[in-house]
DNA sequence: TTGCTCCTCACGTCACGTGAGGTGGC
DNA sequence: TTGCTCCTCACGTCACGTGAGGTGGC
């Protein structure tokens, strides 16, 4: 039998996570999840929170769906394999490395914008000289 | 006539940008660029220079091609009209402001794969307590 | 019976990637 | 004739969004 205390139904997933039901649906068609199906409706366990909870992080980082269904497998059964470990530690560097090269450049561009952004006060002030409050 | 010393083949505005002919292609059917039409091949102008780059520009800004071209649409004809400079202005703003909330996000999520990463460097030593280098 | 929540197709979206198959000029 | 560059469909991809149409239990 199933403790229902222990489910949640889908929109109290959504709820909780701040996700769409067609997102976790789509979660579920790749895989990534495996709620409880009660006839047709979904049951998400507190193992089904954890993966979600650990999918969300993964796309913060940037990790593509496929990838994170490949890290998400090597915490399953036998979960302490050491090629495996090292295999998600590597990918995690690679993923640091992007990152970091992402910030420097979001860096850049909001120097840019700005920059441009105070060009376009100049020529918006210059459009109305007699406001120069 | 056509002062083709001035003009760009797809492959040579490629290379130029560091962008792919599907691009290009794609920036025109999307009426982001007009290069010339030599039969079938395309001739890119100075101007198709200059309106690519402002294209790459509000990429890296992280507007939709559809936010692009309205802004191009802006620097146009009679491109010194007042209220869409304002228009403009604020849309950059705005964009100002999101950009610097993911720029906040980015380094909450470096700061948390780096700590996930010092976690897996101890685990990855815990197997291997020979190697105490 | 009415509402509500849930469901399953299945097409749409965004910014291209990726062949397939064909043309033009050195 | 062979190569090269260019071309136009047109379907594929990724991560969902968005109806359309239908079911189940209070």
């Amino acid at each position: 039998m199933i403790d229902t205390a222990e489910t949640l139904t889908i929109r109290e997933m959504c709820d909780a996570f701040d996700v769409t039901p067609r997102t976790l649906r789509f979660y579920e068609a790749k895989e990534l999840l495996s709620p409880i199906r009660l006839g047709t409706r979904r049951l998400f366990t507190k193992a089904d929170r954890a993966r979600l909870t650990l999918i969300l992080r993964g796309k913060r980082f940037g990790f593509s769906l496929e990838d994170i269904r490949q890290l998400l497998a090597m915490y399953e059964p036998d979960g302490s394999n050491q090629a495996q470990m090292l295999r998600t530690y590597d990918l995690a560097k690679e993923r640091l490395a992007q990152m970091e090269a992402q910030r420097a450049e979001l860096d850049l561009a909001i120097a840019d914008l700005k920059t441009q952004l105070a060009e376009g006060e100049r020529i918006i002030a210059a459009f109305r000289p007699s406001a120069a409050e």
